[in-house]
DNA sequence: TCATAAACCGAGCGCGCGGTCTAATATTGG
DNA sequence: CCAATATTAGACCGCGCGCTCGGTTTATGA
């Protein structure tokens, strides 16, 4: 062979496209995007596009795998904190943190409405999320034992309903930007703490 | 004048237009739906639909003007009820209700989505969404003045986060189909419970 | 240096879109 | 029955789309 691929340089492109794509996406949903357009924010032709990506979709797909690895990531970390309701609250703390970013809070919205429709992306946007829910169903169940939490639902519930709450205020920071996301943010953390009853 | 034009008639027909839209849109989306699949829904001619609506667009705004006074009804027969706590649950019932007709969760979340990019059809969504939010607020208020709630929240957080529970119940609901419906329903109405705090 | 594969470009293709237009037909009041 | 108007049909248009393809440039190992 005469020439080798960088697969470091080749990582990078791919996510260079993607940061760009998704700057579009969230702008002008995935329908209305044109491939031209992503090319023009990534600065390159539709013949690189191609050449890193077999489709639009992939590329919107492609979003959507790199978050998996953060996810974990971020579950990873909140697992190794001493405090289970520490751990609780820095997931949930992340996980809102988008609300100031109205591109990703947008891309999310676009995502649940293409997996809506598309049952190989909803898998995928499916797994991110059930990594989200036993994750912290993980987290509570682990309080229970350790007796620091005392919660009014099983672990499993609660896992899935402290995503549903941050998905909740995700979706009403959206449609009303004059939201006071702090206050929310606090009715939210009172409500984690009915729902888990943290002992003091 | 020679003719006039029968209003029922044209209403009638321009309802029959809009849920043969509805399907299509909640089927494919706004943007994969052409106008031809909605005259075809419809059993029309494309110079028919834009006799009835300018747009593709107007067509899709169209179903959801028509769901405020909908709204407006399910509300009043709410206040008239003599139990607050009755109120809430019948508005909460009608509106998660929906989660068995996949075709509305789908057209629900397509229009978040599009109203996170139409500030016009945002505001339309938006004004919908309040009126649920005041008229639980309103019925919370209510309950507490006649003692039957001691709700952990003020009313108008209270009747903000009702609807994102419902919101965030359906949006899963989109999301996984297995969903055991049932029994996060029960597990909404105990979330309820505890938020509102209703006497026995 | 030079052969070779990777990376990149951008013109252009075929297609389906939202919307228009003209003409034909149905429906009404007089 | 006529005049006037509402309603309908469907061929048609121009545009922009996702993607392809042939060719050029760039980088690299021998």
């Amino acid at each position: 062979m005469v020439r080798t691929v960088d697969p470091d340089k080749h990582a990078a492109k791919r996510r260079a496209i993607l940061d760009a794509a998704a700057g579009c996406f969230a702008r002008d949903g995935f329908e209305k995007t044109s491939t031209a357009d992503i090319c023009r924010a990534a600065g390159i032709s539709s013949g690189s596009l191609f050449h890193y990506f077999p489709s639009k979709r992939a590329v919107f797909v492609g979003i959507f795998e790199a978050d998996t690895a953060e996810n974990e990531e971020l579950l990873a970390t909140a697992v190794e904190m001493a405090d289970p309701w520490e751990g609780v609250l820095a997931v949930v703390a992340r996980m809102t943190s988008a609300i100031v970013l109205p591109g990703v809070v947008r891309l999310i919205l676009e995502a649940a409405a293409q997996a809506a429709r598309d049952p190989e992306f909803n898998e995928l946007i499916r797994s991110n999320d059930d990594l989200m829910r036993v994750g912290l169903a993980g987290l509570v169940e682990r309080g229970i034992h350790t007796g620091r939490f005392s919660p009014m639902l099983s672990s499993a519930d609660a896992g899935n309903w402290i995503v549903a709450l941050v998905d909740a205020l995700l979706s009403r920071a959206s449609l009303d930007p004059d939201l006071d996301v702090e206050h929310e943010q606090a009715v939210l953390r009172q409500l984690l703490t009915r729902i888990l009853g943290p002992s003091e």
